[in-house]
DNA sequence: CACGAATGTGCACACGTGTTCACATAGACT
DNA sequence: AGTCTATGTGAACACGTGTGCACATTCGTG
C-alpha cells in the first residue's frame, strides 16, 4: 500500500470511555444508551445522551464491524475509464449502492497508475465487491472465494461458481445492428471499435464481423476510437480521408458515434441518406436532440438494479449457484440510421 | 443506519491466528514475518507465506486501524448531481485520491431519498471527508471539528475555522463572460439558470446581474434550465418562443449552454454572429468539435489537485489554519461567442 | 570466563465496540 | 417468609491486529 507517511499524531476521536467518564457510568451503560438493549435509569440515560452530544461522539464503526456486524462496505472497481457515460456509470452504481444502505469504495485506474490496488482493498471486511469486466481476473476471484466476499462482475460474463455476473449480449447487439443496416440496403459497412485489448470493443466487433460472414460481406474500414468523442472524431475523419464510400457505420460505443457524427457533419456528409450511424450503450448524450443517435440499449439503470439485485441475493443466501444474468440489448431508433 | 436485515452467518473470515495454526508458529511470528520488523527466523518465514497464500490470508484492515493506524479512507460527499460533468468530476475526484493511496467512500443523493447519512459516514475513522458545497452545513463542520476529521469544501467557500475550502470565483466568472459580450457591442442578454437553490447557479447569476447594472442594462430573459442539456434545449426554446430578441446568452453551465445550442440550430440562429452563447465549467462536452463552446473556465483536474494538496497539508499539519484557495476563472474563448 | 549485541520467540497489552451475565434491588404474588 | 420477575449495573469477554518486551540462545570480543 502507498501512501503512507510519518503523519503527526492527530488529536484522539472521542470514545465511549470518555463519554461514560463525563456522564459518572460505565461504558456498558453508554452503549445501552445509545442503542437500546438492556435497561438504563431514564435520568441517567439522559445524561448519557447529552454528554454525548456535548462531546460529539460517534460511535466508531470500525470496532463495532470487528464484532461481527456486518460492515455495508461495498468495493467498485472501475478500472480504466475514458469516457462520460462510463464514469457517469459508476456515479450512478455508487447512488444505488448508497440507497441500499451501503458504502462504495471506488476503485479506479490501473495498476501502475495507481497509489492502491484491488488486491489491498481486498484487506478491507467487505459485504461485496462489483468488477467491472476490463478488471477482472481468474485471481481476483480466487482470492474473493477464499476470503468469502460476494463478487458481481459488470460487463462481461464469466464461467466461475465463486461470482455473479450481469452483462450485456455485446455480439448479439452488433448483430442487430448490422441486421437492421442490411435491411435497409446497405453494403459497405465501416466500424470504429474501442481501446486495443478492451473486451467490449472486442466483442462488438465480434457480432459485426460475423453477421457480415453470413452476409456475404466483409468490414470496408476499421479504425480504433479509443471510446472517446475526439477519437471517434478522428477516426471518421481517417476513414473519410481513405476514399472509401462508407454507406453504414456502427461505433462500438457511443461517444464515438458522437464524434464520428461531428466530423460527417464537418464534412458535409448527411446522416443518415448518405451514411447510416449506430452507437452502442444509449449512453445520456445518444439522446440530446443535437445528436438524436440511434443506439444499442445498454441502460445504466438496468445494470445497476441487477447488480444490486445479486448482491442481496448473495448476502441473503451466501452458498446459492453462482448466476449470470444477461440483458439481451435492444435497438432504440432515432434519427441517424 | 438504514440496510440492517437478518443475514445468514457468512464464513468466517481467515485470521492471522489460522495461519498461525497452519504453519506451527505464534499469530506474532505471523506478523513479523508478513510486515517485517523484528526477527523470524528464514525457514519459518517461508513456512508463513505459504500458509497464508493457501489459505488466502489478508489482514483485516479495520482491525489494523484500531491500532492508531491511518485508515486511509475519504468520504466524497456529492450530494445531488444531474449532469455528466458533474459525475465525471466525482470519478476524477476518486481517481486523484486513489492515486495518493486512498480510499474514496462516495456519498450521493440527498438526505431523503437515500439510504446512509453524511452523518452515518462519521461512524468510520475517516483520513478526511471532502464535500460538494451544495451538500455543506455548518452542522456537519461542526461535527467533523468535535470528531477531528479534516473537511475540504469544494464549489463553495465557507467561513470556517474549521474546514478548508477550494471553489473558483464563480460571480466572477459571469461578470467576465459578460463584459467580454458587453465589449463585442451586445445589448439584449438571457441567462439559463440551474435548479432552483443551486448556490452556483445563484452566484453565477450575481455575476451577471451586476454587471449588467453597472452596465446600465437588466437582463432580458431569464429561465432555470435544471444544469441538463434538456433543461438548456428547453429553456432556449422558451426564449425563442418569448419573442424577446437575445443576442447574448449565458448559460450557468455547459450542458445548459450545450442543450440551448441544439435549440438554436434546429431554428436556424447563426451562433455567434446572431447569438452569443457562452457557458460554465470547460466540460469535456464544451471542447467536442461539434460544439466548441466558449466558456468559463471550472477545470476539473486543477480542483482534484487543490482538494488533494489540501487533504494532504492538513494531515501532515492538523493545526494548521483553515485556508481557502479561491480558483479565478478564465474565459477559454472558442467559437461560440 | 564475562559481557554485550544480534537473533529469535511468544505472551500480553492496547485499540473501541457490543454484549453476556453475575450480582443487587425492588415489587408482586402465593 | 419465600419465590419469581422486572429493572438496573458494571466487569469481563470477544473480535483481529500490531507491537513491546521479557526471556532464551548464539556469537563475537576483550
Amino acid at each position: 500500500m502507498a501512501g503512507n507517511s510519518d503523519s503527526p499524531v492527530r488529536p484522539k476521536r472521542v470514545t465511549a470511555q470518555m463519554v461514560a467518564d463525563l456522564a459518572g457510568v460505565s461504558r456498558s451503560a453508554v452503549s445501552r444508551a445509545l442503542n437500546g438493549g438492556g435497561y438504563v435509569d431514564a435520568q441517567k440515560r439522559e445524561q448519557i445522551v447529552k454528554a454525548a452530544a456535548e462531546l460529539g461522539y460517534q460511535p466508531n464503526a470500525l470496532a463495532a464491524t470487528l464484532q461481527g456486524g456486518a460492515s455495508r462496505l461495498v468495493a467498485v472497481v472501475a478500472g480504466d475509464i475514458r469516457n462520460l457515460h462510463d464514469s457517469n456509470f459508476v456515479f450512478r452504481l455508487c447512488e444505488g449502492l448508497n440507497r441500499q444502505g451501503f458504502w462504495p469504495l471506488v476503485i479506479t485506474g490501473t495498476q501502475t497508475a495507481s497509489g492502491i490496488t484491488v488486491e489491498d482493498a481486498l484487506r478491507f471486511p467487505l459485504d461485496a465487491i462489483v468488477v467491472r469486466g476490463g478488471s477482472m481476473t481468474e485471481a481476483l476471484v480466487d482470492r474473493c472465494g477464499k476470503l468469502n466476499i460476494p463478487m458481481i462482475c459488470y460487463g462481461r460474463s464469466i464461467e466461475n461458481a465463486k461470482a455473479d455476473a450481469v452483462c450485456c449480449e455485446n455480439a448479439a447487439g452488433t448483430r442487430k445492428a448490422t441486421e437492421l443496416l442490411l435491411a435497409k440496403g446497405r453494403k459497405k459497412f465501416g466500424f470504429i471499435s474501442g481501446p486495443q485489448g478492451f473486451f467490449s470493443s472486442d466483442q462488438r466487433r465480434r457480432g459485426l464481423i460475423e453477421t457480415l460472414d453470413q452476409a456475404g460481406l466483409s468490414l470496408s474500414f476499421e479504425h480504433p476510437g479509443d471510446f472517446t468523442v475526439d477519437g471517434g472524431f478522428a477516426a471518421a475523419q481517417a476513414m473519410i480521408a481513405s476514399g472509401e464510400t462508407i454507406d453504414a457505420l456502427i461505433c462500438a460505443n457511443d461517444a464515438s458515434a458522437i464524434g464520428a457524427l461531428g466530423a460527417l457533419r464537418s464534412c458535409n456528409i448527411d446522416v443518415p441518406s448518405q451514411m447510416s450511424v449506430i452507437g452502442f450503450d444509449d449512453a445520456e448524450m445518444a439522446r440530446w436532440p443535437m445528436f438524436a443517435l440511434t443506439t444499442v440499449q445498454n441502460p445504466i439503470d438496468l445494470m445497476v438494479e441487477t447488480i444490486l439485485d445479486l448482491i442481496q441475493r448473495r448476502i441473503t443466501a451466501p452458498e446459492r449457484p453462482a448466476k449470470t444474468v444477461t440483458v439481451m440489448p435492444e435497438i432504440l431508433l432515432r434519427e441517424t440510421h
